[in-house]
DNA sequence: AACTCATGCGAAT
DNA sequence: TTCGCCTGAGTTT
């Protein structure tokens, strides 16, 4: 599930269940039960997306920290009644609303899930590079590490530093979208070039957290009209599929980062 | 029941 | 460059 419009959409719909209220924290699995602890029945005053991150400002002053990592979810759930969490539930967060519905939120497989001193988010904070879902933020400090960079754009894009909240699909489909080819070195951008991937980014995640997951295809070009919903299948050019949404050429798989990155060799030629 | 794969990332080699 | 970690869904035996 998780890239920089998941991260977004969690603090939105979480903040609305949670901000203002005290809330009940601890940990079913067990993990993270010591922290949890410390804070049972604080207040929280807000949770802060940026990038892949979630901070947690309590009451307390300590600041909680989730990076949901590959298999990270959160399952929320309303009702009458509290119910028994399902799986593995490293912290659970509950509260009661002025309806007086119980408010469920378990965290299950996070990379990261702590409760840290202020100086942690300060840290983390200050290696992260701009988050294109952030109001106001520039694109000036990526655009500068691009192009001081041999790197190919397909490893310099899912740096967190280099831009927050990017992850192996919106990769692959703001590269197809753009006509770029996932080897180009940074070297060989232009500004302009650059600005226009800092817009296609941050188009595609906004897009991300108003529709809660990745469609990166324009209803048009796919032939969906309105009213009926994308299939998952038809939800991208390039990324996962055997053959290019629009041209239908094969679309080629490579190892970049860690992370296949697919890409049209029609539409991204080198 | 076993195996594979996933929208991540840092530490070890 | 590879490995390990976190968990669950879907597929194959």
């Amino acid at each position: 599930m998780p890239e920089g419009h998941t991260i977004h959409k969690i603090a939105k719909d979480h903040s609305k269940l949670l901000v203002g209220r005290p809330i009940g924290v601890s940990s079913p699995q067990g993990r993270f039960a010591e922290s949890a602890m410390r804070i049972d029945g604080a207040f929280l005053n807000r949770i802060e997306p940026r990038g892949k991150h979630l901070f947690y400002e309590w009451d307390s002053g300590e600041v909680g920290h989730v990076h949901l990592g590959l298999f990270g979810k959160f399952r929320v759930q309303v009702g009458p009644t509290l119910n028994d969490p399902i799986g593995e539930v490293r912290m659970r967060l509950t509260t009661e609303t002025e309806t007086a519905e119980i408010v469920t939120i378990d965290l299950s497989g996070p990379t990261i899930c702590s409760l840290d001193a202020p100086d942690v988010r300060i840290s983390i904070l200050a290696r992260l590079g701009p988050d294109p879902l952030r109001r106001n933020s520039k694109p000036d400090r990526m655009i500068d590490k691009i192009r001081a960079s041999d790197r190919g754009i397909g490893d310099l894009i899912m740096d967190q530093s280099v831009v927050a909240g990017v992850g192996n699909v919106y990769r692959a489909e703001a590269l197809f979208v753009l006509g770029i080819h996932p080897l180009k070195p940074g070297r060989e951008f232009e500004v302009d070039e650059l600005e226009a991937l800092w817009e296609t980014i941050r188009t595609m995640l906004r897009r991300g957290v108003s529709d809660g997951r990745i469609v990166t295809v324009s209803r048009d070009e796919v032939g969906i009209g309105r009213g009926r919903p994308i299939p998952r299948e038809e939800a991208t050019y390039a990324y996962k599929r055997d053959h290019c949404l629009k041209c239908g050429d094969e679309i080629r798989r490579i190892e970049i980062a860690n992370r296949i990155c697919y890409f049209c060799p029609t539409h991204q030629a080198r």
